[in-house]
DNA sequence: CAAAGAAATGAAACACGGTTCAATTGTTAT
DNA sequence: ATAACAATTGAACCGTGTTTCATTTCTTTG
């Protein structure tokens, strides 16, 4: 040692702290752009960090592990679908409306990003990330369930469990875009077979919903 | 050579036929415990046959491949399943009244057959399997359709088109079933909770299968 | 500039699980 | 009994894809 005298080097600088942010951010979207070309089991690390610019071994310096970092990109991805969904339900008119705008704007949204929708909703992963992706859904269907309870209480909709029925409009959207989202791109891509699915998917959910028939009783 | 005679060995015989046939099953049958004990992720060729009784080895000369095994451990486990449906199809009544004891049956049978329902429905499989899996329900699918159709031509239910509805009544079914049926059994075994589930199950199927109000057009 | 130490590298190690195959055991027919 | 050949064994193989780590590069401070 040179006399004593203590040498404090490298202390993380807000510069450098910027700098690996945006690295973790490169990442993260080079994970999810090719999660959304290839799927998940598709898609390597190596190949991630290609994507990066950078090397195999740092992405582990901002990921512990493959499974946490498409648990980041996941979330994010989908945090995205949830605000759009949000936006729909936000809209103002009758429960029944708003609704129905809210699956259109669901299927629409899954069939045009298609590969990253099937890797948000169908395609098989690892169990860890299988339990994240429930919780992914739980958002859509509170959504749903807030507007129902909004309708039964205008009496807009017949009386009900609406967290059943809640629940039960996202399983019908998911297993009605799982057909289509399964089969290679390009086969259903035809806007004509698309809208009449479309057009059917929402009047199903609808009638799930239970809309009163006539407007309230006559009280005028 | 023993002087020019040929000997004809081994020609299998009924009775080693017999042996192989239940190797078969007995490979099958533990493949189908572990299955459900484990997931099909969890379950691999050693541990089926150290439950079998045999040696790794031989599994390949009974299954291709270990996607072919559970392909048929599957196949066999729904059969079951469907037959059950297919009975529930068939008693006599309006559409509506069918389709909700098909919806009852289908729900009440994966509620008591956890761990097997779990297998089939949600727990997460390979590329490969997963094709098959979404092909077992299409018999479901086909049979609400068929009653829907049939409630259609009676003037029982409105007009639609019966094959979105009947899949998004099978997703409907399935996402209700989804959160029960992953939680570690005992959880909500309590007959209570899930009387009320499978009640409002059945209520929002039959919504949204859009059942016609009034009896036909008072024509007497 | 030099020291200190973090960040990045990427080739190699490792884990995992399905599949194979040479050797062994078992079965049939003469 | 024995030839012929099928069935069985299980340890080794192999491909795939994640993770590690010794080395190098870069950044900060005295």
């Amino acid at each position: 040692m040179k006399h004593g005298s203590i040498v404090m080097a490298y202390r993380r600088t807000p510069r450098m702290q910027q700098r690996i942010d945006a690295t973790r951010a490169q990442i993260a979207d080079a994970a999810r752009r090719l999660v959304a070309a290839s799927g998940y089991a598709g898609t390597g690390i190596p190949e991630i960090a290609r994507a990066a610019g950078i090397s195999t071994g740092s992405i582990y310096r901002h990921f512990p592990s493959k499974a946490a970092l498409f648990q980041e990109v996941f979330q994010k991805a989908s945090r995205h679908e949830i605000a759009a969904f949000a936006q729909a339900a936000q809209v103002p008119g009758t429960a029944p409306e708003r609704l129905a705008g809210m699956v259109e704007t669901f299927a629409r949204r899954a069939l045009r990003g298609r590969t990253l929708a099937r890797a948000l909703l169908v395609e098989p992963v690892g169990p860890e990330l299988d339990a994240d992706r429930r919780r992914f859904r739980a958002p859509y269907q509170a959504l749903i369930e807030e507007v129902l309870s909004e309708g039964m209480a205008a009496a807009e909709l017949v009386p009900q469990d609406p967290r059943i029925t809640s629940i039960c409009i996202v399983g019908a959207i998911v297993e009605t875009l799982l057909g289509p989202l399964s089969e290679r791109s390009g086969c259903t891509q035809g806007t004509e077979e698309e809208e009449a699915l479309v057009r059917a998917l929402v009047e199903t959910c609808l009638r799930a919903a239970g809309p009163r028939p006539q407007t309230p009783p006559r009280s005028e």
